[in-house]
DNA sequence: GTTATAAATGTAAGCGCTTACATTATTTCA
DNA sequence: TGAAATAATGTAAGCGCTTACATTTATAAC
């Protein structure tokens, strides 16, 4: 809808009622031609339809909004377009819409969850009749309002037994401990984690417990675990990895929350001369394409994205259409073995080599 | 606006009327105070905020885009998010569209120009107060309907001087003809160029047309740029690269229309064994995180993406606001040398060592 | 204190659509 | 052939908001 609400030079745009005096029947059989073709016979169909074409009808978005209680709508929140993760999942999401008639209204909350709280009612205000939220932190007050406007909602890119959200997901914790079984069947004992900030981002939280459950499980004191949180970029990846070897200069691996900050680890760990994965192991999460590229490829967990995506969509459109819940979904990830990550150096060994 | 309109177990949302009754004012008192505080006393005002505090009003939606003829939402029609390039732009598009009170509607069309027309369609259908678009190639028809449906639109990631569209973005041909110039200027006679599919892309095609111009420019035969148009993607470039010196194994130069495209380019490069730059050079275009990041890294040509984006909204913010054409915005450019273009090896030297 | 003027608020008419219900046309079948 | 059943279409009442215009109240000017 134009601010004005016709061309300056022309006719005002044709409403419903100048198709049906058109077409000479009455609004209600326009409308139902266009919304339910097969109550409407042939004949006068044709007609009506006839008609719109002639006068380039167009339905009134607010008029149709109005009147139907429902906008064709899905609003997101996600942290940031610019973390390609959420790209990819988002455009999957939206192809899945599309081709369900609906469109997408999006907004970012920059990690921030004041601004995602107010997102959220921004997008519903705006008429989104069903929205998708990335990972289950944040306000109580955020899932009341959406339970008291009803308001369909699933959670994407987290999936958690224990909550009670409906979510398309996977575990993270889980994910993330098989990967830190992998690094420490070779060999690393003294390891490190890089992670986005964990306050109020569940996902990076269970990553991050993830390990620390492998550590306990395989022996290791979880404690140990050096933790460098930091926002999300090549370049604080690359200061967090320094900070990481200057707290603890005996690390033989960095695992990394996501792998962009591996890939400043990477870029880090080559300008201080330590090459990886001989002297260092650096792994990531994610999969992204970048992981490949990396030289060394990055080990990761991959995470099926798209599907995600257009999962998430399918179960919002359910749920909007028949309002009703629907059963959490939880997909595979699968480790990603690529050569950032190597056995432990043999520092025993030298040692044992003297006494021996 | 959700399906049902109230809670399964509780009162009906509040509306207007609701919040009147209870501050005991009339609708129009309340729609004041929320639209134009400053046309009623404090007092008044004071007392319908704490009614809408207490009922937990929000506008209805559909009710307020009939009445106000505008929906405050602008829209955008991308090739995919899943271009990092496009991510960029549109996520400062989206932060602009915020600070301004706007909600961005997004759709994509996978480089798909009758989907394009279709999307333009349905986002204006939904209420898009505005649209951005990227390049200037599409039909007529579809200016044409905007036109008529008198959305102000903007097109965004190109600049041409001789187009009527009110534009912010960059010239592509002069950029792209800038990058030339250096290649040339390296040495190399014998370049080839990797593009995305030029049919219904300016921007493609505009970049082509640089290198074209720079090659006729410096007494070359523009004729003998050796071609190769292809999807966009890295495995894609891989084997354009191949098809590229198979067509043309003089080739010292492959100059690709996008970073992708180019790291695509480095890979089967260093899997046929050639080496960059020493062999052949390798060069880029947008400057994504991963042109620096590359071994060895990519010489491509800076585009600011983000103030790209953040123009665009403030452009079509200001043209939805008063209705009247804007002044397109040229953007500059400018190019990042690196590693991957070099000299173009001796060839003429060696041969005519012999002679002399 | 008037009266003229301006500010605050109220009244009510739409905005363009959907849909429950009423009406009319068409089948069905005894 | 005509009554009952069913299908097609029409009528008109909202949906919840904005806003032009009317009315009331406060302020200013003398």
């Amino acid at each position: 809808m134009s601010a004005v609400n016709q061309s300056p030079d022309d006719k005002p745009v044709a409403t419903l009622a100048d198709v049906a005096r058109f077409a000479k029947v009455s609004t209600a059989t326009v409308s139902r031609c266009l919304n339910s073709p097969d109550r409407v016979v042939p004949a006068t169909r044709e007609r009506v339809l006839r008609a719109v074409e002639e006068l380039g009808y167009t339905p009134n978005f607010g008029a149709q909004a109005l009147a139907a209680k429902q906008t064709n709508t899905i609003g997101v929140v996600i942290p940031t377009m610019e973390n390609a993760v959420f790209a990819r999942g988002i455009q999957a999401f939206q192809e899945e819409l599309v081709s369900n008639g609906k469109t997408l209204l999006i907004a970012s909350s920059a990690y921030n969850e004041a601004l995602e709280t107010e997102q959220v009612r921004t997008i519903v205000a705006r008429g989104a009749d069903g929205v998708l939220l990335i990972g289950y932190h944040r306000s109580d007050a955020v899932y009341d309002f959406l339970k008291r406007r009803s308001v369909p909602f699933v959670v994407a890119w987290s999936f958690d037994p224990d909550q009670p959200q409906p979510a398309v997901g996977f575990n993270n914790k889980v994910a993330m401990a098989e990967l830190a079984r992998q690094v420490i069947v070779h060999g690393h004992r003294n390891i490190a984690c890089i992670s986005a900030p964990i306050a109020g981002n569940d996902r990076a939280r269970e990553r991050v417990a993830g390990i620390r459950f492998a550590m306990t499980e395989a022996g290791l004191d979880a404690d140990q675990l050096v933790l460098t949180e930091t926002p999300y970029g090549i370049e604080t990846g690359e200061s967090a990895f320094r900070a990481t070897l200057a707290k603890a200069p005996d690390t033989t691996a960095v695992m990394c929350g996501n792998d962009v900050l591996a890939i400043g680890a990477l870029r880090a760990a080559k300008e201080m001369g330590l090459a990886v994965p001989d002297d260092i192991s650096i792994t990531g999460f994610d999969d992204i394409e970048l992981a490949m590229l990396a030289d060394p490829a990055l080990t990761t967990v991959h995470v099926p994205h798209r599907e995600m995506g257009r999962r998430a969509a399918q179960m919002l459109i359910q749920m909007v259409k028949h309002h009703e819940p629907c059963e959490s979904i939880e997909l595979p990830t699968d480790i990603r073995l690529r050569r950032s990550l190597g056995h432990a150096p043999l520092l025993v060994v030298k040692e044992n080599k003297t006494p021996a």
